[in-house]
DNA sequence: TTCCTTTTTTACCAAATGTTAAAGGATGCC
DNA sequence: GGCATCCTTTAACATTTGGTAAAAAAGGAA
């Protein structure tokens, strides 16, 4: 839970009153591997606080499952499209490893916007982060190689190399998993 | 100015209070065709609300522009990536036609926050809009195309084919020109 | 109009990536 | 150990896209 709070300080400080309401609504679980968390067909409600292990995003357009993003140790996550749009949008959510998370459910977040001065800037903050981040991501896409992405990803994640399936990376910097061993020969 | 606060009443009703602080920060500027507001050195001080025109981004990442996004009449805009981080990141801001402007200083937006109790959520739910459609942007480079991702273009932006060069439409797909001359051959 | 510039198309060849299929490795289970 | 499953590599061929170059088309200005 501290370095919860480390990373939340990174938005704002946070006073202790405001601490102990946030700290209230965090609620801790233990995710086995292999759990989806949220279906496609489903509505992300809560957001995550990865404390240890790995998830990834992912979508199924073609008949194919296309990995959006990854998580790994202190990172939040949550299948932010459908979070934000708070409807169903084909992403879910599958824990890599076994997980430790605390998650707060967005009824939890609009909650605490009204009983704490920081929250709203927090989230808003996060948002911004977010936008940026995907923001530089398209970009990538727009003028990067597949064999430059890849590079980029392997700069990004040099743990998650270890033990993700490469199939998984191969659709997360847009191509196939035989391209992608192709890449690596050389 | 209606229009622009028809556009921010989508996010949150705004007390007329509010609308008067909010009135005051807004600058209404005419921009000649082919003005650079934000060279890719500097720093996006600046968020637009066009009310009349169309304005590109652009990155020049290998010696090349690069379309990074599009605006045109009643459209937000800005270099989001340099007026969120705070820092020069490469992107300029490009008047592809003559534009017609409201625009607010970071400094003014930081201000209202303190001044009204709307801004922050209007931000809020902006970053949070432009996060989710950055990602689904960068979502449609994994898994679409280069004539998927055209035809998705022409559906957004139908009015763009006939008044810009088709060069900047190809960069902002990820392809070269000649490649895009290919596909709509076809 | 004519000239000049910009934009678009076309062609040819090279490089990158996708598709399909098969083989080899690794891992875990019985 | 042996089997089954999943993961990775490899190969051959098809398709897409890039790079270069040149021609054609479109638009603007004198």
């Amino acid at each position: 839970m501290e370095k919860l709070f480390n990373a939340l300080n990174r938005y704002i400080p946070i006073s202790e009153a405001s601490k102990q309401l946030i700290a209230q609504c965090f609620v801790h679980k233990h995710i086995p591997k292999g759990t989806i968390l949220v279906q496609g067909h489903q509505t992300a409600r809560y957001f995550y606080w990865l404390v240890k292990g790995t998830m990834r995003g992912r979508i199924n357009p073609k008949g194919e499952l296309i990995t959006t993003w990854f998580a790994t140790d202190n990172m939040f996550c949550s299948s932010m499209t459908s979070f934000i749009s708070r409807k169903p949008t084909g992403e879910s959510i599958e824990a890599l490893e076994d997980c430790e998370v605390y998650c707060i459910s967005r009824h939890d977040v609009l909650r605490l916007f009204k009983q704490t001065t920081e929250m709203s800037s927090i989230v808003r903050q996060m948002a911004e982060e977010g936008f940026v981040h995907a923001l530089n991501r398209t970009y990538q896409f727009q003028y990067l190689s597949a064999k430059e992405r890849y590079e980029l990803f392997v700069k990004h994640y040099p743990k998650l190399l270890q033990k993700i399936p490469l199939g998984m990376i191969a659709t997360y910097i847009g191509i196939t998993q035989q391209s992608l061993s192709r890449i690596r020969k050389k």
